[in-house]
DNA sequence: TACTATAGTTTCCTATTAGAAACTATTATT
DNA sequence: AATAATAGTTTCTAATAGGAAACTATAGTA
């Protein structure tokens, strides 16, 4: 899992990467592309993640600014996580992945 | 590093991730982006990757048909690496996290 | 004869990540 | 009193990735 902590590096690409460059965080965007979703409803969907990977990931996400997290003062507890604007501006890297994506499958593909 | 030998994800941004949500990769294909290049300029181009991690992932590349390669019987040996068509349609992705690192820059930056 | 250059391969070791499972807290419900 | 629900945390272990260094091959050159 990549880090906030070094310096930032020069190359916008390997900016990029230090917030993203990990298929879970990418595929947390993905679900939050689509609206806000309760902890236990991202776990469900990212399928196979562990908690603890992914709170480790939202945190980490959080600090970077990328999601936000809303705890609801209940019993038992409620926690929804979005997108924050700067997140939500990662809809063009998800959108050209996922046309890259389409675009292998029909050559190499199924 | 990621393989392909996995069966193929019917999501098209886990497909992507399963031949790039890699570091080094999107990196190589940055660095091959602007065109051939040998192994040894790779290798000084990619700062910090050691010769046994280039060569796995260049494989691995060629493998998907991201990558060619392209051997001169010469000795020294001398060994030119470019991008498929595939692989020079990752174009719009490496744009797409470029243009996103550099506004997160300017917004968190430097 | 020894050295250089290039593109690797191989082996061994370490650091990082992920995974699994157990544990916590709190209230309502049975 | 025990159980269920939710969102975690903690601990221990296993898998993986990566790094370092040594080794290979071959022709030309000093």
């Amino acid at each position: 899992m990549l880090q906030q902590n070094e310096k930032l590096p020069a190359c916008p690409v390997e900016m990029t990467l230090m917030l993203m460059g990990d298929k879970w965080k990418v595929l947390i965007v993905r679900d939050l592309l689509t609206g806000t979703k309760r902890f236990g409803e991202l776990k469900k969907s990212l399928n196979g993640i562990s908690q603890k990977v992914l709170t480790q990931h939202l945190r980490i996400m959080e600090e970077n600014g990328l999601v936000s997290r809303k705890v609801y003062a209940q019993i038992p507890p409620k926690v929804e996580y979005s997108l924050t604007d700067v997140g939500v501006s990662l809809k063009n890297v998800h959108d050209a992945m996922c046309q890259w994506g389409e675009q292998y499958k029909q050559q190499f593909g199924c």
